[in-house]
DNA sequence: CATCGTTATGCCAATTTAGGCATAATGATT
DNA sequence: AATCATTATGCCTAAATTGGCATAACGATG
């Protein structure tokens, strides 16, 4: 019986800053809701969380990077908003640059190095089942 | 004051099979114990880890892709031992490769993106303490 | 000056993950 | 057949991470 293997390469990116995690693609694309919405809380609305844990990460950036990510106003019709600030737009766009690139060579380099390897694994018979 | 940015990108890479983790670098240095070392409790010991928890990250393993990692023997001088069968050789060999090459590209490209972006937000001064 | 939806933050609960204790089985060696 | 270091595995505990509840402050608008 042949075992057909479809093992796939997944990756995870992010940027640290004195060992602690400052970015990473859930920030990036809370980031970039909030530029689209122009609300923090409509933004982590959009994404299924709370608002307190989207509030939390983007806290956390701020405090590891050490520059300001969100132009916030309250009050007054709406309530209040939320801008990216220069940096942020920045950080989200190169991120993301930088994201797609490494997707790109993720799945490359595993085709070109594991190619020939699921073949011959999965036409050897093997004693699959765990018991 | 200038607030000079440290930034530096760190990626994980897996190998999944039908969604659940299949390999990954843990387990990379795992086998490579066990074919220098000829023992599974010696490896596990080695890398300070419980021979409980590498067993089960073994099996665990050897569940997901349908293959037998580890050929075993129990009693003797010595109680028994581990040694790798040729298909965990290859996927280590493998693995070693495409981490050692996407290690390189990771550094590569997070410089040939980030470059100037660091520096210039090191240069502007903000108002970086949390509180 | 009351309203309303947003930002801001402490605090506790819950879920997931990892670790390790305990115990059985193995089998060549002595 | 007693020994001994190893493999094998169930089960419970602990730790870490995440999620969300509750509540305060804000301030332009009407």
């Amino acid at each position: 019986m042949i075992n057909k293997i479809v093992m796939k390469a997944k990756f995870k990116i992010w940027l640290e800053e004195k060992g602690g995690v400052a970015f990473a693609e859930g920030r990036r694309m809370l980031l970039e809701a909030v530029d689209r919405l122009g609300s923090l809380n409509a933004a982590a609305k959009e994404l299924g969380m709370s608002y307190r844990a989207a509030w939390g990460k983007i806290k956390a950036t701020e405090k590891a990077l050490g520059i300001k990510l969100l132009e916030v106003t309250t009050g007054g019709k709406g309530g209040g908003g939320a801008t990216l600030t220069p940096e942020a737009k920045e950080l989200v766009s190169k991120y993301k640059q930088y994201i797609d690139r490494m997707t790109f060579l993720v799945e490359g380099e595993y085709i070109r190095i594991f190619e020939n390897f699921e073949i011959r694994i999965s036409k050897s018979k093997t004693n699959s089942n765990t018991k």
